[in-house]
RNA sequence: UCCCCGGUAGCUCAGUGGCAGAGUAGGUGGCUGUUAACCACUUGGUCGUUGGUUCGAAUCCAACCCGGGGAGCCA
């Protein structure tokens, strides 16, 4: 007997085959029952016939519950009336596990419920297409970077210091006597991985303990950051455009069901073409001004100001050469004007926010050291960073792409939280 | 840390001072092409917690707990 997926049956027409998976739903009409067999692949409809059966087992099919776990063989053929378009003959029926009453039903469910509910919530068709187009852009981001030869040099997860110094930081007791931190970042190490490797990628779980509590944070979530030697603010926005239109286009080219069943307009993915606008700072407070956005120059973008400058437009907005102060210590500044730092937000159309920030590092030793003495940040601690200004140091930069950001962004979601499988977020880390 | 909103059946919600409700899920019965199937009947309650006001509190007041959205910060 043939064991197949859903996702091929239709490759099976005619054929006797067998699915295992769960009840999804069920209707019984008397002597004819439908059973919707969902097995991770996809939805079919299985119709088993009361005299096929003997009387007791065609009355237990009627009455299984949802998400039993179940062994379906018969002959699959294309139907016009069965929704996908081919349904499954019940020739037998194995009932693998009868389920207990299933919490999630069919009707609307509120945030706190279905994340209480994480580990079952994930089974429903939406959560399923979401998590298809997330393997989607994981696998699209790797094959953008391999294809222009960066190669994956992972940084660690436990640093003996903040990398930036802004956000607060997951403290764990690392030995008896020194503490570590989750790391916030992979930017650093990355430079040193740059300088060794030329064009490199880091890619994995983030930690930031802010007590942010809104749909576009999470306390643990992925971030992919490139680092290229040799590579000025140009090369970073470049880079950026060329990897948000190949997301785009990878996700719209192989999730096209899985966007459907979100209910996504595709057309708002087809349209993320290069180039993207690209405003300084300084263009940007400008625009605001004369659209009547109230923004004091030199303040760092709000939410808010973020929201009206990506309205403006339909495609991703690159905003570069912010105010130095408001940036990191290794940024560098913009030879042309001293005020700015070579940096680059690039923020989603639709009100999906900032997805990349990077920019060009500061890549003078005197420089760099005076900067970090002016943060106030421990010396020491940054000798191995100093070391790559002092060993063959060049211009290059980078940046980070928030995963979770970027899925919902594909997806349409409303929130952050259904981007990635088991969230975690202040007040919430169960399940 | 601050601001706003919420907590009533497994779930989604109605109920603003006077008998605790509906839909759905669950149960029982019916139905041979259903599409969140349908029809009939039916089980199901610490009204977040504690205290207060009142003849009487799900309802009014206070404190607390839990959750959601947002600000700041960030991807």
């Amino acid at each position: 007997m043939t064991i197949t997926t859903v996702a091929r049956l239709a490759e099976h027409d005619g054929e006797t085959v067998t699915i295992r998976g769960w009840l999804q739903n069920r209707r019984s009409k008397g002597k004819i029952a439908f059973l919707l067999i969902r097995d991770g692949s996809g939805t079919v409809q299985c119709v088993a016939l009361k005299k096929n059966f003997d009387e007791e087992f065609f009355d237990k099919l009627t009455s299984l519950p949802y998400e039993s776990a179940v062994i379906v063989t018969g002959p699959a053929k294309a139907d016009e009336r069965a929704p996908g378009g081919v349904e499954m003959q019940v020739d037998s029926l194995e009932i693998v596990s009868v389920s207990e009453e299933y919490p999630i039903s069919n009707q609307e469910h509120g945030p706190d419920f279905l994340l209480s509910n994480r580990h079952l919530w994930l089974r429903s068709s939406k959560q399923v297409a979401i998590m298809r187009i997330r393997d989607e852009v994981i696998r699209a981001i790797r094959d953008f970077f391999h294809e222009r030869d960066f190669i994956n040099v992972d940084s660690p997860i436990f640093t003996p210091n903040a990398c930036e110094g802004t956000s607060e930081l997951f403290e764990v007791q690392y030995t008896e006597d020194e503490l570590a931190y989750l790391s916030q970042s992979g930017q650093l190490y990355n430079e040193a991985a740059a300088m060794a490797y030329g064009k490199v990628y880091c890619f994995g779980p983030t930690f930031r303990a802010e007590k942010s509590k809104t749909r576009r944070h999470l306390r643990e979530f992925w971030m992919c950051e490139p680092e290229m030697a040799y590579a000025d603010l140009e090369d970073v926005m470049d880079l950026s455009e060329d990897f948000l239109c190949y997301i785009a286009q990878r996700v719209v080219a192989h999730r096209k069901h899985e966007l459907e069943v979100l209910e996504r307009d595709i057309s708002k993915l087809e349209s993320i073409r290069k180039p993207f606008p690209r405003l300084s700072y300084e263009e940007a407070t400008e625009k605001m001004r004369e659209h009547g956005h109230e923004f004091e120059f030199g303040n760092d973008f709000g939410a808010p100001d973020e929201t009206f400058v990506s309205s403006l437009y339909d495609s991703p907005v690159m905003v570069h050469r912010y105010p130095h102060e408001i940036k990191a210590f290794y940024m560098k500044r913009d030879p042309q004007d001293d005020r700015f730092a070579l940096g680059v937000d690039v923020l989603a159309p639709e009100g999906y926010g900032e997805i990349i920030g990077g920019g060009q590092r500061e890549d003078d030793l005197e420089t760099l050291r005076a900067r970090i003495q002016a943060h106030e940040l421990p010396e020491e601690a940054f000798e191995w960073y100093l070391d790559l200004r002092r060993y063959g140091s060049v211009p290059h930069g980078g940046f980070g792409l928030g995963l979770e950001r970027t899925v919902a962004w594909m997806c349409g979601i409303e929130h952050i939280r259904e981007a990635i499988p088991f969230p975690r977020m202040l007040y919430r880390i169960y399940p």
